[in-house]
RNA sequence: GCCCCCGUAGCUCAACCGGAUAGAGCAUCGGAUUUCUAAUCCGAGGGUUGCAGGUUCGACUCCUGCCGGGGGUACCA
């Protein structure tokens, strides 16, 4: 299923230039004033006077029962649908298919492997980490409906020097009852002290900064009395990096109390993640029992993080070595990427130990060969932000060097970074070693919380609010991030993600909760009509021009799935819904020319008909998105 | 220094892979509500698409240079 108007032109204007059907296709373009028709081709590629060529092709034209005329205007050679038929022939499929309206099959034996979301287990799960869930969770179901097997895997960050600084931090300044009271939070509180006490050039500049932590919503209660204790201890000559370090090489050598405080930390942020996974309706797919971490027991371990390649890197260096890749440079082990103007890709470090650039070259591999990639049956694909541009570059040309062929089927999709707003109103990148960054669960709290405002004064039940709630909160988080192409860097600033007015108590603009909002006129308009919605209408009666429109809305859906799959672009999806929303609430608000239940019964079935095929693309648009539709609000 | 990305209305972004008169939201100003639920709609103002060249029938889009912003630049990930 496709948008077959276009596919239908394409042949027609094939047939009559006597050109490709792909190229035809390529060049068929909307004219940007609707008064110049449904699609127009420029003929300047068709010979030297185009106008002449565009006039002696509009002659030889001949009507198809879904296109009523073609004119020639200057250059252009312009189409003009046949409008009952086509509203006919939109609305029908669009009723019939349902859910299905906008999927195809053109992926059909093919794999995708979408690396998202890839939470870093010693740092809070933050709203940079939104932007690779909700992209990552959009391309999943993207993917899903047009046809492709879909392997969503979380590479967590759970393995790391990052370890060893929290053992020391936990160590130093752990406290079980915080721990259980603020889970995650008193993890990253941990990781922040310990962090800004290695940066510090001395106790003193790190003393003086604590003050400013209390204000920052630090969980740890204890933090006054504890930098005070630090202090002390430093004078004494500690140094927190290198026992950090140690710390680390406890874990990787597999001592036990350092084994049994990861299993612990892990858990804690995994059972946050979770939570925050099933407020988004974020899915990862689960290995087989075969592909868990030797030893590890936990459900927990089924997302695939770093710390499941532990035992799989070993074969790539000798891979590297037995190509003669791998060199000795500076004491490490390195592949040389000089002649690509690149940096190196450092396999061992110069004390033995492995880095992120070997993990992931054996991530790849393992995936290539466990999803069926490596036969050339799909694409690895990472949805990663784009400082690490580079590294993805390095990292698909040494998978290219070690002679995979699947190499050419890696992708980097970029998402723009988030930048929080300084004091001094300048930009800087969020930096959890610094202590900053603002939590995602806060973000989505707060979404909620405006929203229950609003619906006070609502006369719903209880029970009905708290569900509208969350789904209108986190859908404004949510569709924030869709807003802009997936490559711009968005500055976050809470006006911007929850555009709420608290004077009309209401979100304004493109959001989620307009989209959310149109989606309810609709539905309500389908409730009232007390007939069951049929396809068997006079499409004839939709003559308005604003109905022709919005059919060719519903006629664009399954095109907007395409090429947004194809792009690994969601925004091309919001922007198609709000298109929708904005189109419809015009055409609904006009209520003299277009009531759509009226007393004339047949005018009444088309239009219902209409409104439910905008439902139907409106609510399937959302959903890809991760935004709920709802009924009511 | 080198490599990569981005410069479109005051702000945040579109523009159907080179097509006709560059469009939305926010902000500002002015209107609309006895309703198919106002978390809405209608209207107005607002542009030398960073600058300068080039490619051609045609450039926001492609090429070169410059200016400005951001990111990266082997033992964090």
């Amino acid at each position: 299923m496709s948008d077959f108007a276009r596919e239908h032109l394409a042949e027609v204007m094939a047939g009559l230039a006597g050109i490709d059907r792909a190229e035809a296709l390529k060049s068929l373009t909307v004219p940007r004033e609707p008064s110049h028709g449904d699609y127009a081709f420029p003929c300047f590629r068709l010979g030297k006077n185009a106008p002449a060529v565009s006039a002696d092709l509009a002659a030889r034209f001949k009507p198809t029962p879904l296109l009523a005329r073609a004119e020639s205007k200057g250059p252009f050679l312009n189409f003009f649908l046949e409008p009952t038929a086509f509203a006919r022939e939109v609305l029908t499929r669009a009723f019939q298919a349902g859910d299905a309206y906008g999927s195809s099959s053109a992926g059909a034996g093919k794999t995708v492997v979408l690396d998202y979301s890839a939470p870093n287990i010693a740092k809070p799960f933050s709203i940079g980490h939104l932007r690779s869930t909700v992209i990552g969770g959009a391309l999943y179901r993207l993917f899903q409906s047009q046809g492709y097997r879909v392997v969503g895997i979380n590479h967590l960050g759970d393995w790391g020097t990052q370890f060893g600084s929290m053992m020391y931090a936990w160590g130093r300044w752990g406290d079980e009852a915080e721990l259980a009271e603020h889970g995650v939070a008193a993890l990253k509180d941990l990781y922040v002290l310990e962090q800004r006490l290695e940066k510090a050039k001395d106790a003193a500049e790190w003393a003086a900064q604590v003050p400013g932590w209390l204000e920052d919503g630090v969980a740890l209660p204890r933090i006054a009395d504890l930098y005070r204790r630090t202090l002390a201890e430093l004078k004494a000559g500690e140094e927190p990096e290198a026992q950090a370090r140690a710390w680390f090489r406890r874990l990787e050598t597999g001592d036990p109390e350092a084994r049994a405080l990861w299993d612990k930390f892990r858990a804690i942020s995994l059972s946050e993640f979770d939570r925050v996974y099933r407020r988004l309706g974020i899915h990862f797919d689960e290995p087989t029992p075969a592909d868990l971490v030797p030893g590890g027991t936990t459900k927990l371990n089924l997302y695939l993080g770093e710390s499941f390649y532990n035992d799989k890197m070993e074969a790539v260096v000798q891979e590297a070595r037995a190509r003669n890749l791998a060199v000795e440079s500076q004491g490490a082990l390195i592949i040389d990427l000089e002649k690509w103007k690149m940096p190196p890709v450092l396999l061992l470090k110069s004390d033995g130990g492995t880095t992120y650039h070997t993990r992931d070259l054996a991530s790849a591999t393992y995936r290539a060969m466990t999803f069926g990639v490596a036969d050339g049956g799909g694409m690895l694909l990472y949805v990663v932000g784009a400082d690490q541009r580079d590294h993805f570059r390095q990292l698909f040309k040494a998978l290219e060097l070690l002679g995979l062929p699947w190499a050419k089927d890696c992708r980097h999709l970029d998402f723009g970074l988030v930048r929080m707003k300084t004091e001094e109103g300048a930009s800087a990148k969020m930096s959890t070693r610094r202590g900053r960054g603002v939590l995602l669960a806060d973000v989505l709290d707060r979404g909620v919380e405006f929203t229950r405002r609003i619906l006070e004064e609502r006369n719903l039940p209880q029970e009905r609010k708290d569900a509208i709630a969350q789904a209108v909160g986190v859908g404004a988080v949510v569709f924030n991030d869709f807003k802009a192409r997936r490559g711009k860097d968005v500055d976050f600033e809470w006006s911007r993600v929850l555009d709420y007015d608290p004077e009309t108590k209401s979100f304004k603009g493109e959001t989620g909760p307009y989209l959310q909002y149109m989606h309810t006129r609709l539905t309500s308009i389908l409730r009232k009509y007390d007939k069951a919605v049929v396809a068997d209408v006079d499409f004839a009666r939709l003559s308005e021009p604003e109905e022709a429109a919005l059919v060719k809305l519903v006629h664009a859906f399954p095109g907007v799935l395409r090429m947004a799959t194809e792009e690994c672009e969601p925004s091309i999806v919001a922007g198609y819904v709000l298109d929708v929303a904005g189109r419809f609430s015009s055409y609904y608000h006009d209520r003299d020319r277009h009531k759509v239940i009226s007393e004339d019964a047949g005018l009444s079935a088309a239009r219902v008909l209409l409104c439910a095929g905008l439902r139907q693309v409106l609510a399937s648009g959302l959903r890809v998105l991760g935004v709920t539709p709802l009924e009511e609000m």
